[in-house]
DNA sequence: TCGTACATACTACACCTGTAGTCATTCATC
DNA sequence: GATGAATGACTACAGGTGTAGTATGTACGA
């Protein structure tokens, strides 16, 4: 379970849904996505088919229809992900990345309070 | 200057080198990149002309070749590629994804002084 | 003057992505 | 039993991307 496939941008939204519930079935992916984008239902069954062939979710069978689950946790692919944006961007130095990123960001007292306490755990 | 379009993975390599130093030869990034990717010198071109077509980066005739230089800031497409990214991610709520980055990243104690510092004058 | 070394312009091609369409099957309903 | 709705399998197709190849011009050295 090393290495994570690319997911593409199309792919994650779906995987968004797996990962918050699952199993679930196409249709039940499909209702879920209908709320937020307005993809056809084939459109987002293709995507769950290709998933599959990239090994990120699988599926059973469960009476007429498939349901799905994800094979790969949330946190694996948004490592590999980070990874790769911040070796595009800034050659793997982190730091720059980060920096920025804060600087851009809209935080509550409460996000800087839990930024904050993370580097403490990080300083020890 | 509103909108970046989106830069591919590879165009991010011929960017950062622009963007680090600037203009420069067609010549002069080959031999920059060379030393960090086994790109075809033909790739290289391809990449700078694509770049040019989508308004990244502009040449102007300087003797039989062409100066290139940056269009647009690093500091703008970050913020695109970034803002893209954590929407996909976290749906555009950036302090998880701060979150987990942070957490992963190797800091040196520099590192997490800067942050902290950063932190503090978005606390204000 | 003829080739060589670079430069740019145009072309190529396979794979990935976004975005569906068509076909065949099946289950529920009229 | 015929029909329509949902499912999955397979197909489509244009635009982006990685990774060059070919054609063409031109300056420079033998």
């Amino acid at each position: 379970m090393s290495k994570a496939p690319r997911i593409s941008e199309a792919e994650w939204e779906v995987m968004n849904i797996l990962w918050e519930k699952s199993p679930l079935f196409a249709g039940e992916v499909i209702e879920k996505l209908q709320g937020q984008t307005d993809w056809n239902h084939r459109t987002i069954r293709t995507l769950l088919a290709r998933l599959v062939k990239k090994g990120v979710i699988a599926f059973e069978q469960e009476g007429k229809a498939y349901l799905y689950r994800p094979m790969v946790s949330k946190r694996t692919c948004v490592r590999e992900e980070s990874k790769s944006f911040s070796e595009r961007i800034f050659r793997g130095d982190t730091t720059p990345l980060l920096a920025s990123l804060v600087e851009d960001a809209k935080l509550s007292p409460e996000d800087i309070e839990e930024l904050r306490r993370i580097l403490d755990k990080k300083a020890e």
